[in-house]
DNA sequence: CTCGCAATGTTCGCTGGCGCACTGACGGCT
DNA sequence: AGCCGTCAGTGCGCCAGCGAACATTGCGAG
């Protein structure tokens, strides 16, 4: 397979499981703005992104909505399953266009039961996605606008699996919690530093290696939880807070 | 047993299973400021408190931290375990004295294999952690201090399963994030509508129900999703966002 | 009784981000 | 050509919370 046309997540099944596993899959495109799934709703489908990604959105009472986490490749929509809720805990909603392998929540359901790799391998991913949760308040909390956005735009290109992105703005606005002129703002900085260049809805990442530096540390600390969970989280004892590659696009 | 030194997950556990469970545990005292788990580092023991409570706290680069969850008496530290991961995601401290039932890691594992409703509950109350996680950020990112000191109280409360609490500003500013005169402002303006009062670490809460208006609507959400966590996630559909009781104190 | 310390109260200037409103530029559609 | 919608730039007043001091109070140890 083409080498971003693939799931990590399934990946890393034995060959023979991950067969039987896609085949009960269809392919399906995802569209911007669809909505995958509605917080308190049922999930009907898991999704296993193999281009572009969805984001998770948390809303309050007042309106205010804050993405609390992004799939892309190397996760799935719908981990709930695995630990038999069938209730959407978060909006979804894909934020950047690409396709997926889809999956009925029963269907999965009977795979989780049968296939123990399986298993193991989503237990992991919920396991990490925990730990992203938790970075995530503590990034959203104390870090500056600047480098908040700059670690986005690097987790928006680990998924894109490209350096030329379309996200306005508004829309990093909206993902970041804070105004549209704020993104202005930090996008102005970084691209005086040469980092990136955009212009109207078109982002292109210039200098990824620059862009880290002025990203928070909770890109690093995100692409090296991935990676723990990758291999054996189950026996080591990680120092766990070394930055590490996600897999930096072509 | 009376009320308020049962640990509630394992209270709902069929009365079989939970004696064998209980009989491999430790009761152990949770003494302030133990640190019963480091971030990146083994775990060697799960707790089910029975009373107090323990802070999960992320700490960033700079040093600055934040705490991301608490566990009381409706909940366990270690439940990573659960996923197969033997690495504890955050730090864990006591901050409210108290007992716990505590168990090794092996054998808590062993406990898992053999129960499958022990597993059920507990992945439950993996599912609800997350959504408590997600809700957390964003509460930290919108919600101003009082609202967000008076949610804190209230959960204290219900941990405590006591009107009458021992923090100072200097930790409930440290918990939330903020500044110590932060706290200092907000907790006189609760003081000045009559809903607690508060002398140098004591702090009672005089009207809950008063603070919960003052609250913010995370209370009651997490308080929601604790009750949803105890009974048929499984099946139903529902609306998930209206606010129940979680248990006032006596 | 007094010293020391923990806990709380208070002040002051600062700043990052907010809310709002308006402007300008580009591009697709009719 | 003219129009409209999307996207980005700019200015202005505002405020919650920050950072760093310094002052006060009450309690326990010696």
């Amino acid at each position: 397979m083409v080498v971003g046309s693939e799931n990590r997540l399934l990946a890393a099944l034995p060959r023979e499981g991950r067969r039987r596993f896609v085949a009960s899959c269809d392919h399906v495109e995802l569209k911007l703005h669809d909505i995958l799934a509605e917080a308190g709703e049922q999930i009907h489908h898991v999704y296993f992104p193999t281009a572009g990604f969805i984001s998770l959105i948390v809303t309050l009472d007042n309106g205010a909505q804050l993405e609390v986490g992004i799939i892309g490749n190397e996760g799935m929509l719908g981990s709930a399953l695995t630990l038999d809720v069938s209730v959407s805990p978060q909006l979804a909603i894909v934020q950047g266009v690409g396709t997926a392998l889809r999956m009925s929540a029963p269907a999965f359901r009977r795979q989780c039961q049968q296939n123990a790799k399986l298993r193991e391998r989503l237990a992991r991913y919920v396991y990490v996605s925990m730990r992203q949760l938790a970075q995530m308040s503590a990034c959203t909390r104390y870090h500056q606008v600047e480098a908040r956005l700059a670690r986005r735009l690097l987790m928006s290109r680990d998924c894109a699996g490209a350096n030329e992105l379309h996200l306005t703005h508004e829309f990093l606005a909206s993902t970041l919690g804070v105004r549209r002129v704020g993104i202005t703002q930090a996008a102005r900085a970084l691209q005086a530093r040469g980092l990136i260049r955009y212009s109207r809805g078109d982002i292109t990442i210039t200098d990824g290696a620059g862009l880290e530096i002025r990203s928070c540390e909770c890109y690093g600390r995100g692409n090296h939880m991935y990676a723990q969970g990758l291999d054996s989280l189950r026996t080591r004892s990680n120092s766990c807070m070394r930055p590490s590659a996600r897999g930096p696009p072509t």
